[in-house]
DNA sequence: CGGCTGACTCTGG
DNA sequence: TCCAGAGCCAGCC
């Protein structure tokens, strides 16, 4: 199995409403980096498995969405996570403490 | 087979 | 607190 079919799995077991970060992604995978994760993400644009990953649930480190696509597929990710109830603070941050998949730590 | 392309994280200044 | 640089690897032409 590809190492972006295991980084999907891992994706996909995420709950809505909640959020991961690649690093928390890649240590559930294990034996990746969590740049390896983005790497996969951005792979899926060009990939049928865009339809079935919830990939908007991955978010970076500080809690904030990176920039991607033309800067806009950012927009439409925050859009999409508004959607299923997680909230973004002033500074465009999520709290992990609220929605965080497994604690931050 | 060789080169290009990315959605990160950490560390030091 | 913010910014720049380094480390690093699978997929797809």
């Amino acid at each position: 199995m590809m190492l972006y079919e295991q980084i999907y799995d891992v994706v996909r077991q995420i709950p809505p409403g909640r959020v991961a970060s690649y690093g928390q992604v890649a240590r559930l995978v294990g034996g990746c980096t969590a740049r390896m994760v983005g790497y996969a993400l951005a792979a899926l644009k060009r990939s049928k498995e865009s339809e079935s990953v919830p990939w908007q649930r991955v978010i970076n480190r500080h809690g904030k969405i990176s920039p991607h696509g033309d800067g806009f597929g950012s927009l439409m990710q925050r859009e999409r996570l508004e959607a299923e109830g997680v909230v973004f603070g002033e500074d465009g941050r999520v709290d992990w403490q609220t929605f965080g998949w497994l604690e931050e730590k």
